[in-house]
DNA sequence: ATATATATTTAGGCGTACCTAAATTTAGAT
DNA sequence: ATCTAAATTTAGGTACGCCTAAATATATAT
């Protein structure tokens, strides 16, 4: 079993490059907040181990192996339902959770992991809406794209936001802009000008900058879920943060 | 905030030594399962700190500080909660609970300790019975005494039994013996030989050997708890594993 | 093509927490 | 009082994961 240490830092190489490109050196260093010499350091003896799970080349960063990628995934499965969970049966709002399931992904057994699935319905995503891995290793996919690139007029779904800053979190919040929030964006400003959007129908009405908006993802209207397995997730996952946002 | 090993070192000396006396350097070794050379190392370092946790005395093993000592029952409080939690709310038998608790008592924080307390309605005893120590410092206090040490006739409720060996819970399992369960003594065996007890009225009739009674806690009929405070709990913590024992 | 800035690696260290083997102290028995 | 067995401590290491400072490689701009 891997520590703690190079279990994030598998899972801040796929955050980074997903399971394909290489992250880079400094990218790894400032995400996980070491010098990028412990980067350097750490990343050589991984890719020297038995079933190494980077590979890794002088200067070009490190890419995950099939069993790092394996790994990586189930850290991040540990941490989305741990996030999920505290947000359903605990109370927290969904920009306390992360902090939590960041300690608590790396103490969790196999067990729990089910159990807390189970509780939960084999949810499909975490609060923000990132999705869940399965224990098979395959992430849900969603025909979703960055709220950014929408064309005016065009209606859509909110399918999730990023998770990395609490402050943005509960900003959205007060817009109600949350997974399941249904949006039309009615105009934008010239020169990356604000979003204009109409959320909800008409429930509020909110512009936002290209900034923000490119940290939200969305599903357009009419456009539906490919490769989904069903399994009385769906509405679980789906709920929102509504009552426990702020 | 101690390391994880420094934690489990404060555990183990409370739970040998209470708050008063001293735990020597073997018991520890023991129980930590690490070598007694390993223990002496530790306990200097932790005599020598700031804020030391620990009195240590060359050859007279070591002794809570106050300091220790709180920290010691808040990892307890912690671990306690948590293997009530998984019991109630996530469907693990009482064998099952020490384990994953071991590992989650140092990843969760105040919130999360805040948030489960609250859902379990304040308890104050683990599944096994065990007192939970309250935010302050205090524990719980229940006028028992060790089931070997009952007289031929008396009747007694169990309070708690040792949760230390998951076979022995499985045995007290199956013969209805867990906290909140009502017996009476009817026979002792001479040359220390076995008990016989009669298990919730007439459910049950059983013969323990004296090993296994004196793992048993019972709280004799007629005497009441004095120095409890009552907070919707009582209910909650009694309610024993009848459920989800096996 | 070369200078410069940036990214990365190497080298040398540090603290924690564990280990084994050898030396020492303590406590019990004669 | 002394011997002996058990408990404990000291000494010397190991592995991990981090650090800083200095050296080197890569990428960018002129």
């Amino acid at each position: 079993m891997p520590s703690e240490a190079v279990d994030d830092y598998l899972k801040a190489i796929f955050e980074l490059a997903g399971d394909q490109g290489r992250a880079s050196t400094a990218a790894l260093a400032k995400k996980l907040g070491v010098a990028p010499a412990s980067v350097t350091g750490m990343l050589q003896k991984l890719a020297e181990r038995e079933a190494a799970p980077v590979y890794y080349e002088k200067h070009r960063g490190a890419r995950l192996s099939d069993e790092g990628r394996q790994r990586a995934l189930e850290v991040i499965r540990h941490h989305r339902l741990i996030e999920l969970y505290l947000h359903r049966f605990l109370g927290y709002r969904w920009d306390e959770v992360h902090e939590e399931a960041d300690k608590l992904e790396h103490a969790i057994s196999e067990k729990l992991e089910d159990r807390m699935a189970e509780r939960l319905g084999n949810p499909e995503a975490d609060p923000h809406g990132h999705p869940i891995p399965r224990k098979d290793g395959t992430i849900p996919e969603r025909p979703e794209r960055v709220l950014l690139d929408l064309s005016v007029g065009q209606e859509a779904t909110v399918s999730r936001v990023s998770d990395r800053d609490p402050e943005i979190l509960r900003y959205l919040f007060g817009l109600r802009i949350v997974p399941g929030t249904e949006l039309q964006l009615t105009e934008r400003g010239p020169f990356d000008g604000p979003l204009m959007l109409e959320i909800n129908g008409l429930e509020k009405l909110a512009a936002i900058g290209p900034a923000v908006a490119s940290l939200i993802h969305v599903v357009p209207a009419g456009e539906t879920e490919h490769e989904s397995e069903e399994g009385g997730a769906g509405e679980t996952d789906r709920r929102g943060p509504e009552e426990n946002g702020r």
